[in-house]
DNA sequence: GTCTATACTACGATAGAC
DNA sequence: GTCTATCGTAGTATAGAC
């Protein structure tokens, strides 16, 4: 599969480069096919990154797909305990994604869109989040009765927000804990303290 | 000031379209000015990169100065609730940082570094992260007694992702809580939940 | 469907006038 | 200290053979 190799090495490239620091002549060359075949499958450079971005969006949605369906579940006819656990799971899958290797080239490239959107956010939106902010949601309001809609938004975004330091500011991360990579202890220490931290915030007792 | 305009216009263009997909040319029409100047003032595009690093961690290190220095006072000599109010307000100020629309381009070049450090990584690191942590650690340790080293600095770091989340995911974040930019309700709502959940973590009972 | 060859544009760096 | 002019390289896209 020419197409499906030119993807992957697609996602690296313009996640290490960025759009316009890939170059297609680069891609095309670790992809071992010949730059024109670019144009052929994709129309340009441009289609590319597209297929990229629907790439990314599939292979999260495949990674989380099984939790995310057992959470929708809970969402709907769970006790606050089962969705408590639901989301912490949900929450530990997320960090495991983040501290993976393979999320480097993602991470960038979604965050690239994050600051400037383009059709590629549209459909990274669609594809993945949009579901996974639903479930998040469904299974917040459920734990966190006391708090309005749009607290519960705000909740939700910054439990995200644990895990996403873990892949965002890697190097600080690793400098901080004085390792090279995230190993094993250090994997089971930032586990533990998401959970706590997690579990902390949703069972406040409301002021 | 020709060099003070092209390190500004450096940093978006760079955080912007990264190192490669930045180009001279367009920096130095931008800045109202000939591309040789940047060979002149900073010997090149990798001058001019680090240089725009550097601009960065002063520009933090500006902002976040005076809380840096009234915190750090604090860990060394305040009670267990002063700190947890120090900590706090620092982690108020991140949050507004993040909020601000000129920490964009900051934000974007100082995500690629974390991914892929180059030398420009250790200067933001020297340059004021450094002195953020040490502060930041000092006053969780004071308020978290129970817990060892390794556990604060874990606590810290996934304290700071709630405040990153605002920043790195801000599409995500306009996307769900239904706005084109953060308005003034929006902040309130994103300050009183960082609050909420910050106090909630701080004064979480040992188990 | 994949290749080679090529057209055209934009890149970073530098030399030299002022 | 800032400009213009120019060199060599690398970018995307496309035409056409196989």
């Amino acid at each position: 599969m020419t197409s499906q190799t030119l993807i992957e090495t697609a996602i690296d490239q313009f996640g290490r480069h960025g759009f316009e620091g890939a170059s297609t002549r680069e891609i095309a060359r670790a992809s071992g096919t010949a730059m024109s075949s670019i144009t052929y499958h994709f129309g340009g450079k441009q289609g590319l990154y597209l297929a990229a971005a629907d790439h990314i969006a599939a292979c999260v949605r495949e990674i989380q797909g099984p939790a995310l369906a057992l959470a929708r579940d809970v969402a709907g006819t769970g006790t606050r305990e089962q969705a408590t656990e639901a989301l912490l799971a949900l929450l530990d899958g997320f960090a495991m994604m983040m501290i993976r290797p393979e999320s480097e080239a993602w991470a960038l490239f979604i965050t690239r869109e994050q600051q400037a959107p383009t059709e590629a956010f549209d459909r990274l939106y669609a594809g993945v989040m949009q579901d996974v902010v639903a479930v998040f949601v469904a299974l917040l309001g459920r734990i966190r009765t006391d708090l309005p809609e749009r607290e519960v938004l705000a909740l939700g975004l910054m439990l995200f927000g644990q895990t996403l330091v873990l892949r965002v500011c890697r190097a600080a991360v690793t400098r901080i804990l004085a390792v090279d990579t995230i190993d094993e202890d250090t994997r089971a220490l930032l586990r533990a303290r998401l959970r706590a931290n997690a579990l902390c915030i949703l069972s406040e007792k409301p002021a």
